[in-house]
DNA sequence: ATGAAAGCGCTAACAG
DNA sequence: CTGTTAGCGCTTTCAT
């Protein structure tokens, strides 16, 4: 076993709890104790035991991000901006990956609520119910997912599509095809629908399909089809396909046809050309949420609450002015 | 508090020894007391306390991985495939991200460390030393990096790039640019030198660079000023750099030249044409490094071990003859 | 096959 | 400012 507590308290001639509040609440102990407390801890190579500290005090220092697929280039950032402020708060972030499929989920989940104080569920599967029920079980947090009475993080795509639609708009165009990949509960199509609208834009809808890179493929061939000189993606996986088939179609873009794509992944800045997408920033999404964690975890029993999360478009080179 | 051994004891009208066996040696407990405590738990939603069984038992149930960069699309499958094969061996897995940088990557560990029951350190950065110190304070797997004495899996491109340079061959390739983007360590010059000298390739070295997307776009204009026709280069995300830059100049690929990445991320699958590069394969990594991880675990003092993950060619459409 | 009891390392009253 | 003490929930001898 490592160095206990009880090694560093007889090294220094103290007790145990002095150590103890050494650690948690340096200032109630007096400076020349501390300094010889310390100065034994690190010569030994002390440091708590985290399972002794959960099991006495009932916190784990962790918090939890449950997320459907690491392998969407969405996640990654939100991962790493979540774990560099979980940190900061001096907690450990646990994330792990349900694969997107409900079973797996509830035992991604079942595996993950003991050892954390927190939860953040980002886009669940779950029924409604059940996440009231873990609700109850751990401060809860969900991503993308309304349910009455626990917090959430909500996305609003509406600012970027607005910008969206004004920058298609600006550049001539009048026909716009939306390649719908939602799960049907969150589509983003009464988002973009209001949007365009709005701007005087038509919109011809197509999907709902898997958002995929094939589904963007496919969709490419309607597109064209459809006489359209602009076409929103799911998302931006979705869009490189359109990219893709286009290019194979020998469709100019923008020069034919204009592509936005939505979250401004990885996978927009690497393309050819590149994409213009719409920004959801990762930064905004863990700070925000993160806040909101550490604010339900600090206390469980507030009313829950609901934190906006914007976006913005970001020209690049995959939009033009409308063919003539 | 959530509901202990102790409520399901008295439910179950037995005593905390035998639930506690009922959960970690089923067979030692009798089959209807077996079959009431596990009815009791169920009602009572019990599930064991993690803190205290690390605590007593000295085993945390969980592993560790620390990774370089999650954003880096070559960890999301590992993070994927290491889960899965964690969770089938009874593990949490906690993955953490160092963001490439020594002093993040020694807070991280620092972190992670007494959470887990062994740790797999992918490409770290800390001298071997230091890396030293900590296998002798935790089971200790390497990733793509050698310390004597510590286990280690490797990957090895031998392969691949052996069947890219046939395949280079094949389509009558003589003059290939190799743009390096290694730290230089693990440099992958070596590698490849080896396999383009065996098939009378000349092989012109660029870099070692960054291995980021704009050094494919520097690297681009270098390759057509070499007059080569085949390009490999250090990542999928420096060879999509390298395509990006190569359609801005009108150069067409694979008509007049060939471009190869490594990793085969999600980048190479949709890129435009679709790019032939070398696989590394996720599961293999999780299999191996997980079984030698869990081997360590058991027994954390066998000798040292070295396991070696294989690559091989997947061709795609940024490959084609070589032109005249 | 089951129960009693002793801690694992630590924190948080409670005393002084 | 510092020490004493009582557990947190569980596993594990040791008995029975």
């Amino acid at each position: 076993m490592a160095v206990t507590i009880r090694e560093v308290a007889s090294a220094a001639g103290v007790s145990i709890s002095t150590v103890s509040r050494a650690f948690t609440a340096p200032d109630q102990v007096g400076e020349r104790t501390l300094q010889r407390i310390l100065e034994a801890a690190t010569r030994l190579g002390y440091s708590p035991n985290p399972a002794a500290r959960s099991l006495r005090g009932g916190r784990t220092g962790t918090l939890g991000l449950v997320i459907p697929d690491i392998a969407n280039p969405f996640f990654p950032p939100i991962f790493k901006a979540m774990q560099a402020r979980a940190r900061r708060q001096g907690y450990t972030l646990l994330v792990a990956d349900s694969d997107e499929r409900e079973a797996d989920e509830i035992e991604t989940i079942a595996a993950v609520v003991k050892k954390v104080d927190g939860l953040l569920l980002w886009a669940s599967t779950l029924p409604d119910d059940r996440l009231v029920e873990l609700s109850r079980q751990v401060p809860l947090v969900l991503g993308n997912r309304h349910v009455d009475g626990i917090s959430e993080v909500h996305v609003s795509l509406a600012a970027g599509l607005t910008q969206a639609a004004e920058h298609l708009r600006a550049y001539g165009h009048r026909r716009c095809v939306f390649v719908d990949g939602s799960r049907p509960e969150l589509s983003r199509g009464k988002s973009i629908r209001e949007s365009f609208a709005a701007h005087d834009l038509a919109l011809i809808e197509l999907g709902p399909y898997e958002p995929r890179f094939e589904t963007g493929v496919h969709a490419a061939t309607l597109v064209a089809a459809n006489e359209a000189t602009a076409v929103v993606a799911h998302n931006d996986l979705v869009a490189l396909g359109i990219l893709h088939q286009l290019s194979r179609l020998g469709i100019d873009v923008p020069g034919r046809v204009s592509v936005i794509g939505i979250d401004d992944t990885l996978l927009a800045t690497t393309a050819t050309p590149s994409l213009t997408t719409i920004r959801i920033s990762a930064e905004e999404i863990a700070t925000k949420a993160g806040d909101l964690l550490a604010e339900t975890v600090a206390d469980p029993d507030q009313p829950a609450r609901k934190v906006e999360i914007g976006s913005r478009l970001i020209p690049r080179a995959s939009t033009g002015p409308a063919a003539a």
